[in-house]
DNA sequence: CTGTAAATGCAAATCATTCGCAGTTGCAGG
DNA sequence: CCTGCAACTGCGAATGATTTGCATTTACAG
């Protein structure tokens, strides 16, 4: 029931124009990142492809991401954790607030700390050429008694990071 | 000539006000990482302590550097490079433009724009835990001729770096 | 001075990632 | 539709940074 000649995802589509040379595991990889609205790392995507067609092993995820990676079709992020992240590249940039609550990452966009970043870089005597910007946060309580019952869970999470280290 | 009840170093003393268990070694890299102004990362923190006392091995390091990070005595940094780079704790929040040209890291510091990505974590409903700021840049040309000639040498280098990928 | 918990050194183990190599495949040119 | 070879793939071994197990040493309270 699948067609054969099957419709090219987006990344696809993208790797194509930009002469990047297609394979059936490489056009695996790109449908699992098109459908993606996360960050997956190395392993949820080899996962993810996995799931589809088992024809797939860990080395080609690797390198088929950097591929991607340097021809600009995706983007790689590092949120801390140890190892690398990785999203299709839309045009804009934006940047990432974890929340560390549930780690769950908010994209957002901002023109005018956008200007003043590069501002700042200008005033330093540097022309930018890249950001990395990533905010850490505590989703707002909404109620006292709510951010009584947070700080008390911050306060065991941290204990407990404090004991055994090395986040996942 | 050196004097056996040797004054103690700048994060010696933060270690022990805040109760951190001092050892030879402790000590020896407490003032290692006192003395230096610039990100070491573990190897160069080892070869430091080396050089002055040879009675100390990389597992003690890597042991130490993390008992002061969780003890907020010293801030690991992560310049995207592969290994953690640790800096003694000051109180300020400052971040750090990354050379593109030679490495070199420049810390900056910016009232107005920490209140505007406070204000930004704000409007996304999130109370700023924590902020990671860097700036990727290359110092800024003064004559047409120089901005031609590092052009040439950007590109130079971009081209290498997609050849062998993996930055050092 | 002694006992014990904590710290250290060493080497082996982990973890994410890359690489060597032999076998397979995509596809330009016939 | 065939051919040939460079490019691609899978596998497992190699890397590089960091952590850990364990036997030994050390700090220091009693």
């Amino acid at each position: 029931m699948v067609p054969n000649k099957h419709d090219p995802s987006r990344l696809e589509r993208i790797c194509q124009a930009k002469g990047v040379k297609m394979t059936g595991q490489r056009r695996l990889i790109a449908r699992v990142l098109s459908d993606s609205e996360d960050h997956p790392d190395v392993e949820q995507v080899y996962r993810r492809a996995f799931a589809i067609d088992s024809e797939i092993s860990m080395a080609t995820v690797y390198r088929t991401v950097r591929l991607f990676e340097t021809a600009g079709v995706i983007e790689r992020r590092d949120f801390g954790d140890g190892r690398a992240r990785y999203e299709a590249a839309r045009g804009d940039h934006h940047h990432h607030l974890i929340d560390l609550d549930n780690g769950k990452v908010i994209e957002f966009r901002n023109a005018e700390l956008e200007g003043l970043i590069e501002a700042v870089a200008l005033e330093l005597g540097y022309r930018l050429e890249g950001i990395r910007l990533e905010l850490y946060g505590m989703s707002a309580p909404r109620s006292a008694e709510e951010a009584h019952t947070r700080t008390k869970q911050l306060q065991a999470r941290l204990a407990q990071a404090v004991r055994d280290r090395r986040p996942r």
